[in-house]
DNA sequence: CTGAAAGCGCTAACAG
DNA sequence: CTGTTAGCGCTTTCAG
C-alpha cells in the first residue's frame, strides 16, 4: 500500500535547502526569479532526498489536471491506437497525459465515461463516438471543458470536429477504378448508412454520376462492417444476373472478406473482381493480394485533435471549428 | 479555458440541501449513516447542480489517485491495445482509469515514464520493457507503489511478474510440427536472443532434443523482428544444402515474411515448407493461408497484471509474486 | 445522526 | 530576491 508519508513533500525540501517552500516552487516553476546560489541548494536538496513534485496536488491549485480524456469505442479496434498515438505525440511534450475510455459504442458508458471526465478534472476530452447526442456533452461543455469530436457529420454547436475526407476519398476510389476501365463498380455497406459509411456512399454515389455511369441501385448492397459482412456482400453481388467489375467495400476488413469471397469462388482479383477497402489498416498490406484502399490517416486525425484541443485550453474563442483530413489513395494489387 | 467556478463544488450542494459539507461526503461515500430524508435532499441538491465530486480533490486527501501507469513501448504495437484492455477491464470496474506511456523502447524515456507516473501519485505501475534495469524501478520502489513487470525474465526483487509461456509456447509448436511429419524444423529468431525471444529458442532447443533430432546449429538464424526479417531469414535457409521442411519463426510478422518469400520461391506452405509464427496477432487469420501459430494472451496478461495490482494496492504483503500466462496453439492452413 | 475545523501538497497574492 | 498566509475541494478527526 502506497503511504505517502514516505514521499518527500516541498517542505522538506525547503527545510533542507534553508529557504520557503515558495521559493522552492518558484525555482522548479520559473514564475519568479531566484539567486542561482539558492537555486542550486534546492536542486542539491531535491536530488538527495529524490523529491518529485505532486501534480496532483499542483492540479488542485491550479485548477487543471494536464489531463485530457480521450472517449473511444475500443482501443483494440485497430484505428483507435494510431490515433490515440497522434494525439499523445502532440500532447505529451506539451505536458499532458491521456486518459482513455473504451466506451463498446454503448450510450450508457459514453455517458458515464464523460461524467467520469468531469470528476476527473480532465483539460480536455477527444470523443469519438458513432451516436452522439448533443445533451450527452452538455455537461462536458457546461464544466468548461474544451471537447473535440473525432469523425461524425453535423457539428454541434461548441464543439470542434476533426474528420477525414470520407466523401472524398470514396470518390477517389471510384474515380481510380473508372480510371482503370472498370465499369460496373459495387459498394458493399454497412446495415443501413452509419457513420462514416453515409459519407463514403455519398462520393461513391456522386463520382459514378459525374462520370455517367449511373449507379443501379442492387449495386449498393447492405451488410455488416466485418469480414464475413464483406464476403457476404460478394456472394450476394455474384448472384445478380449483371456482376460487378469492380467492389469498394465501406472497410478495409469487409474488403478482406470480399477477397476470400472472390477466392472461394475461384474468382481472380484483380481480373475478374477489382476489390478496394478503405482505411488503409495494417492488415491490407498483409493480405494477398495486397488491398488497394484510401488511407484514412489516423495519426493525422489524433495530431488535429490534440491541436486543436491545445488551441482551446489556451483560451482560444470563437465558433466550432471543423478540420478535414485529406485521404490518400494506396495502391496495391487488388485494383 | 475551463473555470473551475464553473463546476458546482461540495459546499454548494450542501448549502442548497440544507446540511453541512460534511454530511453531504458522507452521503456521497456512505462511512457514516446519514438519514433517509437529508440524503433525498442532499440527491435532489446534486441533481439540480449537476455536481461531480472532484476526485482531484479527493484524491489528494486520501492519498490515492485512483490512477494507475501503465508504461508500454508502442500502443501501436498490436500486442499492447489488448493487454491494455485486459488491464482496463479489470482495473475499471474497481474504479481505476489508466494513462498509458509509449516509450519506443528507448530507456531515458522509461525513466522519465516512472518518474512521471510518481509525479502523477499513481496507485500502481504496470511496465513492459525489454531493457529493465532494476535500478530504473527503484524510485517507484521507493514511493512505496506498486509495481507489475509484463513479460522479461529474471524477476526483479519486490517486483511482481506476468508473462507468457514463452518456453512452452515454442516446445509445444516443435511437438506439433515433429507430430504432423516434420522432420528438419528451423527456427528464425531476433537480431540476438532478446527479450521472449531468448525463451521460445529455448522451448525450441529443448523439443527437438526430447525428439532426438538434435538442431543442427545453421538451422536457428538470426535478422530482425519483422517482415523483411522473416522473408530474409527463409531465403538464407533455403540457400543451405538441406534445406527445413518447416520454419517456426519468433513472431508472427516474421512468420508472415516467410510466407511471402516462400510464395516467391514457389514454394508450396505446408507441402515444401511448413510456417508457423507465434504470437497470433490479428493478422495471422488474414494472410493466406492462415498462419497455424502459437497465441500469447495478451488480454489474460493484462487481467492478471490488473488484479495483481488490486491486490497490492489493497495491502497484499509477501515476496514477489511470477504469474506465467498459458500459451496455446492455434491451427490453421500454414502447418 | 450531524457540524466545525483541520489539513492533504502546492502556488498565488501580498508583504518586505 | 525571499517569506507568510490563505485556500484549491475534499474527507476526517473530534465534538455534540
Amino acid at each position: 500500500m502506497a503511504f505517502r508519508g514516505d514521499r518527500p513533500r516541498i517542505g522538506q525540501v525547503a527545510e533542507l535547502a534553508g529557504v520557503s517552500a515558495t521559493t522552492v516552487s518558484h525555482a522548479l516553476n520559473g514564475r519568479r526569479p531566484v539567486s542561482a546560489e539558492t537555486r542550486q541548494r534546492i536542486m542539491d536538496a531535491i536530488a538527495e532526498l529524490g523529491y518529485r513534485p505532486n501534480v496532483v496536488a499542483r492540479g488542485l491549485r491550479a485548477g487543471r489536471s494536464l489531463t485530457i480524456g480521450l472517449v473511444i469505442p475500443d482501443i483494440t479496434n485497430p484505428f483507435y491506437p494510431v490515433l490515440a498515438r497522434g494525439v499523445q505525440d502532440v500532447l505529451g511534450p506539451a505536458g499532458y497525459d491521456e486518459i482513455i475510455t473504451n466506451t463498446n459504442g454503448v450510450r450508457d458508458l459514453e455517458r458515464a465515461a464523460l461524467d467520469k471526465m468531469i470528476s476527473r478534472q480532465v483539460d480536455g476530452v477527444a470523443f469519438a463516438v458513432f451516436h452522439t447526442h448533443a445533451d450527452d456533452l452538455r455537461p462536458v461543455i457546461d464544466a468548461r471543458i474544451p471537447v473535440v469530436r473525432l469523425g461524425g457529420r453535423q457539428s454541434l454547436p461548441g464543439v470542434d470536429l476533426v474528420h477525414s475526407d470520407d466523401e472524398g476519398g470514396a470518390r477517389a476510389a471510384v474515380e481510380y477504378l473508372i480510371h482503370s476501365g472498370y465499369q460496373r463498380i459495387a459498394f458493399i455497406c454497412g446495415p443501413a448508412a452509419e457513420g462514416p459509411a453515409a459519407e463514403r456512399v455519398a462520393g461513391y454515389r456522386a463520382a459514378l454520376a459525374e462520370a455517367g455511369l449511373g449507379a443501379a441501385r442492387n449495386m449498393v448492397v447492405h451488410t455488416d462492417f466485418s469480414r464475413a459482412g464483406g464476403a457476404h456482400g460478394v456472394e450476394k453481388l455474384i448472384r445478380q444476373r449483371k456482376r460487378p467489375d469492380a467492389v469498394l467495400c465501406a472497410n478495409d476488413m469487409m474488403a478482406i472478406g470480399a477477397l476470400d469471397a472472390a477466392r472461394e469462388r475461384g474468382l481472380r482479383v484483380p481480373e475478374d473482381l477489382a476489390v478496394m477497402g478503405f482505411d488503409d489498416i495494417d492488415a491490407a498490406s498483409l493480405v494477398t493480394p495486397g488491398l488497394t484502399t484510401i488511407a484514412n490517416p489516423a495519426r493525422e486525425i489524433g495530431m488535429a485533435c490534440a491541436r486543436l484541443l491545445l488551441d482551446r485550453i489556451d483560451g482560444a474563442e470563437g465558433p466550432a471549428r471543423e478540420i478535414v483530413i485529406p485521404t490518400r489513395l494506396v495502391r496495391r494489387q487488388s485494383a
